[in-house]
DNA sequence: TATATTTGCGTATTCCATACACATTCTATT
DNA sequence: AATAGAATGTGTATGGAATACGCAAATATA
């Protein structure tokens, strides 16, 4: 590479984030309210700039740090944004990460330097006017995200340590967004050797009380199952 | 961005194709053999770097047209490669395609400015000393490809316009590595009603001659299969 | 104690994956 | 011309998974 030559000026990589998690039974993803320009008081995904002696998931979790506060939370690469004009400063390619975290006992932080304010968002209340194309890496990793709970078993990293089958079901229904007979959905997971029964059970609901479950602890995320 | 920013200096973005084929019954990948430095002598994946004026598909697509000539191939980002030592000169991310093509009346170009010789290599005969990191990136995308040929139409790109059952299963039992039972494939494949009998057939093969199919037109690649 | 609600378990049926037998159609050989 | 060789195309039997749905059990509340 030419270094020279201009064609190769003014590069900019960032990455950005997607953070899913489950929360009052609804699917909700993490946006960012902006202070600075361009795009000032605009949602965003939390996202930054990569910086050269660190590689793109380093730099999203230091990003995801200084800006929400959150740690600890699965992550995967999924598309990579080029389009050259994506942003109105300079030539910004963007690695998009799937996030994923159950929210039980998540505090996040409000606000940073270059953040007002920082939200989970219901799915279907997310602004359409984001900053940058992030509606549209919205759109895509919801996609993606559709495909992996189905394909993979990420859904580990949404629920909290001990859930319920009813629990675990719901989160299946509202991220496709759709319905699923509640005993063949239990016959199918149960075989799939994922999760086994804690003895314990749930109360204080006013009906039957479901059994605790618990993911195994050898299996992996990311294991195809379906 | 503080673009003033010295972490942020000497960024560039490189694109990086792995083009496979199926040719005489075998998968195989395209490679180039480098002239200059870094990695003299060495063979690489066809890559290069993105001008600030393009998306990375573009910039990939001109890449592998000045490099090997070849052009209309199916294309598919699959990952990036950012570990900031991946190259010896400086900081170079890479954005990683999968490519497919059939071998069908396909010409390379052999040599250019920067390279002295284009080839296609069996998988098994892929050099473990390519240039960068490009064997890691090879091994991925060969992952890839496996995953995509069984839950995707992608093989669609792989075969020529006209082809038999017995080459379609061949092309899956090479890239999967995996025998099946013709009389099952047979059926599993027909019933997902993606390709249609032409009434046409082989011939001279010294035995029944198998009829040739053709994927129906309007069913898209990167349709999930199974 | 009765009721509403939801969980957990069970069964019947249909569909798909797998295993394998047999007939067909071509080329090559004698 | 007859036959052998080789691979294709069709069919069937079986086991397991997906789906549809009936019913009993357990809890909070009235």
């Amino acid at each position: 590479m030419d270094i020279s030559n201009p064609l190769y000026r003014n590069q900019g990589i960032h990455v950005v984030c997607a953070l899913f998690t489950v929360k009052d039974g609804e699917v909700k993803i993490l946006l960012a309210k902006r202070s600075n320009n361009p795009y000032p008081d605009k949602w965003m995904l939390p996202s930054g700039a990569v910086y050269n002696n660190e590689d793109c998931e380093t730099a999203m979790k230091r990003e995801m740090l200084e800006k929400t506060g959150i740690t600890n939370f699965y992550v995967e690469q999924f598309h990579v944004f080029s389009n050259p004009n994506r942003s109105p400063v300079m030539r910004m390619l963007a690695v998009g990460y799937i996030g994923i975290i159950n929210s039980e006992n998540l505090k996040i932080k409000k606000k940073t330097e270059k953040t007002q304010d920082v939200e989970w968002f219901k799915l279907s209340e997310v602004p359409e006017d984001l900053a940058y194309d992030h509606h549209e890496i919205f759109l895509y990793a919801l996609k993606t995200l559709k495909v992996k709970i189905i394909r993979t078993n990420i859904v580990k990293a949404l629920l909290p340590k001990y859930f319920t089958l009813p629990e675990l079901q719901k989160v299946y229904e509202v991220i496709l967004n759709k319905k699923f007979d509640r005993r063949n959905f239990r016959k199918k997971f149960l075989q799939l050797g994922l999760i086994e029964n804690t003895g314990m059970k749930e109360s204080n609901k006013g009906h039957k009380p479901a059994n605790l479950y618990k993911f195994i602890q050898s299996k992996d995320y990311d294991v195809d199952i379906f």
